[in-house]
DNA sequence: CCCGAAACCGAAAGCCTTTAGGTTTAGCGG
DNA sequence: CCGCTAAACCTAAAGGCTTTCGGTTTCGGG
């Protein structure tokens, strides 16, 4: 057949039905993408990298959706807070694409980018050098937690129907309405947001960055914020 | 060849190869698990359901190392720290094997049966029932969180040496020392933990379960604890 | 106009999962 | 002690996936 007079494939179509296949099914392989782009499966490695390629691309996709403009809202931490959640919703719009995901590193400059961002906001407010980076990962492991929860939302507790000595874990799950993992999600977030403004102190009066705050560094006040 | 007379495999050392395929290159498959055993590929589904039966041999290993104990522990906030920290560290242990047991449901008994001790617990202290699900859920989603975070520990963050508008990200990370993951683990656990108990309320002067807090069921208070 | 690069096809190697049928052994009831 | 069932292993094979390689046609720059 030779080359097309008008190429049959290229990366945004690539990367979106396999998004689409991910969402339909739960995962993707590439002749599966292949086939629904009309085309042989040799042919998709002459656009990507290999299966990871395509990877990266479904990763670009869905982040691409996080609402980078949350990082420029102020109070700090209505800033970080907007972030959170835009973040997880993102995740949560293609949850079976959480799993594939999370186990390869992020490359894409854009995510890169973000996370510069959320680090200056730290820095403006506040929070000492080296506490800014654990202050972001702990929000991030937070929401990729959370995350990870909507990809098997109910299936994860796989209870059979009179096991013995999960009676109340049964009856707690009835009592919990439908929004567990929502309300999940939202608890962690106040506590940590609650947490991180008491470890800051008091806001200086808006004039700059303000000094850093009275209390040094403390890895993690014991208990009694 | 036939049966042999003394068996050449049993579920207990088919999972610990699995595990240790799992440490060592970071996945495994059923063929690698019957090589190592000295066994034909089929011989090992006489023994397992399929694949996912050896996903849930590893599980039920990694699991077999979280600390029951700590459930008994009292307060219920010393427990609950106890039980995230060696939840955590269980993992920690076997960071690869984390992706792989995400994304499949949890079915045993044994794993079941300790939620069931922690629902019981946050009850007794004073939980409402519509809430000790969502309580549970976010703790877990912190833990899992914070695993995930360990499996990918350095390269989680693919820094090309001198992108564009990823300074400040480049000086928070050198200014981070190399226990960045623990950190932010310990911080986000000290911050859900503080602020459940303050949606408690005070404690009840030691006499069976107390009445329910003052509160009714806030699903989040916006701010201000 | 020419020639290298781009884009697709066809085919194949090598891996994986799972199933099916064959063979030997163990255990148990009679 | 005998015979039968079930267990445990092997061989073989189907079907899918990832990736690579060579062949063919077309595009575009010089």
């Amino acid at each position: 057949m030779g080359r097309p007079r008008t190429p049959l494939l290229d990366r945004e179509r690539i990367g979106a039905t396999a998004l689409e296949l991910i969402d339909e099914q739960g995962e993707f392989s590439v002749p599966q993408v292949a086939r629904r782009l009309g085309v042989q499966t040799g042919s998709v490695y002459h656009h990507v990298d290999g299966r990871a390629g395509v990877v990266e691309l479904v990763r670009e996709r869905v982040s691409a959706s996080i609402d980078t403009d949350t990082l420029g809202l102020r109070p700090w931490d209505t800033a970080l807070t907007a972030w959170a959640r835009s973040y997880r919703a993102a995740f949560a719009a293609h949850p079976h694409a959480i799993p594939l995901l999370m186990t390869s590193p992020v490359r894409a400059p854009k995510v890169l980018r973000q996370y510069e961002q959320a680090v200056r906001l730290l820095l403006d407010t506040g929070f000492p050098m080296a506490e800014v980076m654990t202050v972001i990962t702990a929000l991030e492991n937070l929401v990729l937690g959370s995350a990870l929860d909507l990809a098997a939302p109910e299936t994860m507790w796989e209870l059979p129907p009179d096991s013995p000595g999960t009676e109340k874990l049964a009856q707690a799950l009835a009592a919990t309405g439908t929004g567990r993992a929502d309300a999940a999600f939202e608890l962690a977030l106040t506590a940590f947001v609650n947490h991180c403004r008491v470890r800051l102190g008091p806001p200086a009066p808006h004039s700059g960055p303000p000094a850093p705050p009275s209390r040094p560094s403390a890895r993690s006040s014991p208990s009694g914020d």
